[in-house]
RNA sequence: GGCGGCAUAGCCAAGCGGUAAGGCAGAGGUCUGCAAAACCUCUAUACCUCGGUUCAAUUCCGAGUGCCGCCU
């Protein structure tokens, strides 16, 4: 018997955190992020978490859990998803997740393929460090040989994939693709139910707009200059987010204006979002959810939630 | 008022005597431990105006217009 979630994906500004808080208020749930920035500590404006009222009123789980220069990933995700789970379940509740990282949601509802755990500082900097030396094409040619099938799914100048390919071959002595092939994501771990949040594309723009200002507002920038006066690197993983990249462009006075960082800020938000949609809406069993009007979306999630429990 | 520079797609920008790169923006997509990342595909009859030279001008010449510098 496959335990219940429910899930609640969608892009940036399409009003999770909202209608998660109201179901919230209507069935004994507790709420887990998948936002892949929101886990971070310290970087708070930028990724618009939920404020501490909202998260003061029902459970919020895996936000504020990692330092900036911490290590965090989809297989520690889907780990500590899997027992959250178990917990929240066996106090008779169900575990709401909510997020916007399409790969967390994939490695939540299909677990991902049992590759050992690799020691980063060694043989990824190692795959780093060759694609740096040999040059990207020339890596790739050496991954033809010893991964072909992967080579073939991916792009000649994907260093991150490359890269990754790599650091997996090295470390294990078995081409990505032979772990790969154990798991092909066909059978879901759990019993859930999808709600893929997708509100017209010009809605969202005119959202994102206005968020972006408040961001602005709150004060995006001085966010960004006290995380690096605690110590943190500007090339941390976190801060090649949206926002605080741009940020810290303007910071470094590669962006001129304040006006200037606003645009990035927006336009690069705004691809995101598209990023995420198509992501989103391929999610079998998605149950899209386009109204903007708060009722008629919680009435249509609620109803449903109701029948799935 | 004088001198010089510039004028190419929504924006930036290369270039050439034989009708023109690229980037951004726009649209769609990919995704198995960096995913707010990384990557892929598609997309525009755009050379300021008017004359001249030439087989042929966006390219050369002249005038005009506009913008930007410098000088008075």
């Amino acid at each position: 018997m496959l335990k219940k979630i429910i899930v609640i994906g969608g892009a940036t500004c399409s009003g999770k955190t909202e209608i998660s808080v109201e179901l919230s208020k209507l069935f004994p749930v507790e709420i887990i992020n998948f936002d892949s920035m929101c886990f971070y500590k310290y970087f708070d404006i930028g990724t618009a978490k939920p404020d501490n009222e909202t998260r003061a009123s029902v459970k919020h789980h895996l936000i504020d859990v990692k330092y900036p220069d911490e290590e965090y990933n989809a297989r520690m995700f889907s780990e500590d998803a899997a027992g959250l789970i178990e917990e929240i379940t066996s106090k008779g509740k169900t575990p709401l997740f909510t997020g916007g990282t399409g790969l967390y949601m994939k490695s939540l509802i299909y677990g991902l393929s049992p590759i050992p755990e690799i020691d980063k500082s060694v043989y990824r900097r190692k795959a780093v460090e060759l694609i740096k030396k040999i040059g990207i094409t020339a890596a790739y040619e050496k991954l033809k040989e010893f991964d072909p099938e992967y080579a073939g799914k991916i792009s000649s100048c994907d260093s991150q994939r490359i890269s990754r390919a790599y650091e997996v071959y090295s470390a294990t002595g078995h081409p990505l693709s032979y772990y790969l092939a154990e798991n092909p994501f066909g059978r879901p771990l759990y019993d859930y139910i999808y709600f893929n949040l997708n509100p017209p594309r010009d809605y969202l723009k005119s959202r994102i707009t206005e968020r972006t200002r408040i961001i602005m507002e709150n004060g995006l920038v001085n966010e960004t200059e006290s995380i690096l006066n605690r110590g943190y690197k500007a090339d941390l993983k976190p801060f090649r987010s949206i926002g605080y990249r741009e940020s810290l462009m303007y910071l470094q006075k590669e962006i001129k204006t304040e006006n200037d960082l606003y645009l990035k800020i927006v336009s690069s938000t705004v691809k995101y979002a598209k990023r995420q949609a198509t992501f989103f809406k391929k999610t079998e069993n998605a149950m899209e959810v386009n109204f903007t009007d708060l009722n008629r979306k919680l009435g249509f999630i609620a109803k449903t939630v109701e029948g799935f429990l």
